[in-house]
DNA sequence: TTGACATAGGTTATACTATAACACTATATA
DNA sequence: TATATAGTGTTATAGTATAACCTATGTCAA
């Protein structure tokens, strides 16, 4: 079995059910998902790799005229406010959530040889790190969690 | 108690001790600890905030010719290679480390309203995360836990 | 229907963060 | 002292993100 699961898998349906859910899940809450913020969420599930502002910029301006910065942050901070997409923070990059119908903290592990990426979303590991910042005397509000290292995939080629 | 537990204390002091345990394990490791390298540890030592590279930098301009990008940054990289330092990701700044002797994972509960940070390293989520990556058949190397909220100093405040 | 308001996006400029590349100096050690 | 290595100076540039202001479009009440 592998860690990342990115083997043998339909890639496009991949796309389209993300676009999918989010077309949803903004039809529900009464946001408007137009037609730049649901290419935006396309480009950045083209890959399960982390995308920069910068790479997605260079995409929408090959596609739209006058894409600008603000084009980019725009929509990944509509996305990202609503649990669409998460930003790896280590990274500087943007990567879809794989679930973002139930709310959850931000996990990832992060190969850095094929730089692909993985959600965690570990209800426990969510605890036990709330319990231990309560515990502290501090109100959590949001966590990241970043691990990088080696996913089995890269590990057996080496 | 307080959370990050800087009411009343000496920070004069607070700063001398981490300047000397950087200078004994400089001394231990046989690395060099130069005026620039101890010079910015000071500095970021001033406060228990993260302080930002050009923060730091601008410091170092008032106080030496010709500082530039790469003065701050080398520092800022053997500090960090040698566990003196952490970079927060979220904020790209950077904080003394608490206790650099014992190699540990990154784990911080940052205050968005007062922006102190205080390391936690606790060993059992530093497992259980990598208990669980393992579980995964990701091969850990490093984490990064960053966790957002209010400090109870700034709870009582409110 | 229309006007007032709010949201989304266009446009230009700028701020903030980080590294590349090459020259020169200090230090270590043989 | 000769040699190698590590540290720093210096200049330039790359990469990431936001401010500010304007226009277009959608929403909704009068
Ligand atoms: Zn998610
Ligand atoms: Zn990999
Ligand atoms: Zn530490
Ligand atoms: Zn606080």
């Amino acid at each position: 079995m592998s860690t990342l699961g990115f083997e043998r898998h339909n890639h496009a349906r991949c796309i389209r059910s993300a676009v999918d859910a989010a077309d949803a899940l903004c039809a529900t809450r009464g946001l408007r998902f137009t037609p730049l913020r649901r290419r935006v969420l396309e480009l950045i599930w083209q890959c399960h790799r982390p995308v920069g502002a910068y790479d997605l910029l260079d995409q929408l301006k090959s596609e739209r005229d006058g894409a600008a910065p603000p084009t980019a942050y725009r929509a990944l901070d509509f996305l990202m406010e609503n649990g669409l997409i998460h930003r790896i923070e280590s990274l500087n990059a943007f990567v879809g959530c794989t679930h973002p119908d139930a709310p959850h903290q931000s996990q990832f592990l992060i190969c850095t040889s094929c730089h692909r990426v993985a959600e965690l979303s570990d209800p426990a590991i969510e605890r036990q790190i709330d319990t231990k910042a309560s515990g502290a005397g501090f109100q959590p509000e949001r966590q990241t969690l970043e691990v990088t290292g080696t996913c089995d995939a890269c590990a057996v080629t080496r």
